[in-house]
DNA sequence: CGGAATCCAGTAAGATACTG
DNA sequence: CAGTATCTTACTGGATTCCG
């Protein structure tokens, strides 16, 4: 740590020369790994599979307020990007078991430190939203 | 490393007792926050606010492709969650500054942690995407 | 059981123009 | 300089129905 007035390690702090190149910031992987895990239901699916596989309708059961269409569509996301492996038993009734990649089970140390940090400050920042939300005249 | 297949400490990993209490997962101050750092511009304006306060034109001029409205709610946001200071100076023509508050200082740790690990991981999320892509038959 | 297809509402985000 | 106001578009997420 010697480049900024904060301590911060990492690429964070690391590259980008104050002028942001981020013209294509689409392309920026971090805020595409960002996008995709702050959606709606990604988290819960990644963190659920980090403790064992589960079945689709399982996940379904185990979540409670996700739709099938929600579900689906966070699997085949999360399978895409390579985090999520599914596996098809051709038995009667068909049976199809998620879970972890050893990339999606990586993907949990990162995603602790985060949850880490939330849980750490929830208290500081809902203070901080009360008093925005009271303190001076916020016209609606 | 002692209750999971997979070595994770933390939160992630702690609580959630296999059936997610999730009912209320809407208030889960960790989906909290990824929401709030999985918006198309927060991480951008946190990273560049981690380096040294800024002006609002100059944060402007220096992201690139958003939008003054857009610029405006990130800050609010931020402020309002207490992460960003605004700092007003009654000048001719007025200035505002903007800059980290400790709590946005310390957010700067784990989203390095999340940064290092989309960085170091971006070919093989590439391949899986491209795998995924190409591989089958995916329609559409 | 494990989805896919369709439809539909709410919100996020962008462009543009105007203001203290 | 630092925003606000307004309009429009794009995307996210949910409900429902149907299929192998």
């Amino acid at each position: 740590m010697s480049d900024t007035h904060t301590g911060v390690p990492s690429v964070v702090a690391a590259p980008l020369p104050t002028p942001v190149p981020a013209d294509e910031h689409e392309q920026c992987p971090v805020t595409d790994v960002l996008r995709r895990i702050g959606d709606k239901w990604t988290v819960l699916v990644v963190v659920l599979l980090g403790r064992r596989p589960y079945r689709f309708n399982e996940l379904h059961r185990g979540i409670q307020g996700i739709s099938q269409r929600m579900l689906t569509r966070t699997l085949r996301a999360l399978e895409d990007d390579g985090l999520v492996r599914r596996e098809v038993f051709p038995t009667v009734p068909p049976g199809v078991e998620y879970s972890l990649t050893p990339l999606g089970e990586s993907l949990l140390v990162p995603l602790s430190a985060v949850a880490d940090w939330a849980v750490g400050h929830r208290d500081e920042i809902a203070r901080a939203r009360l008093a925005a939300g009271a303190g001076p005249d916020r016209p609606e």
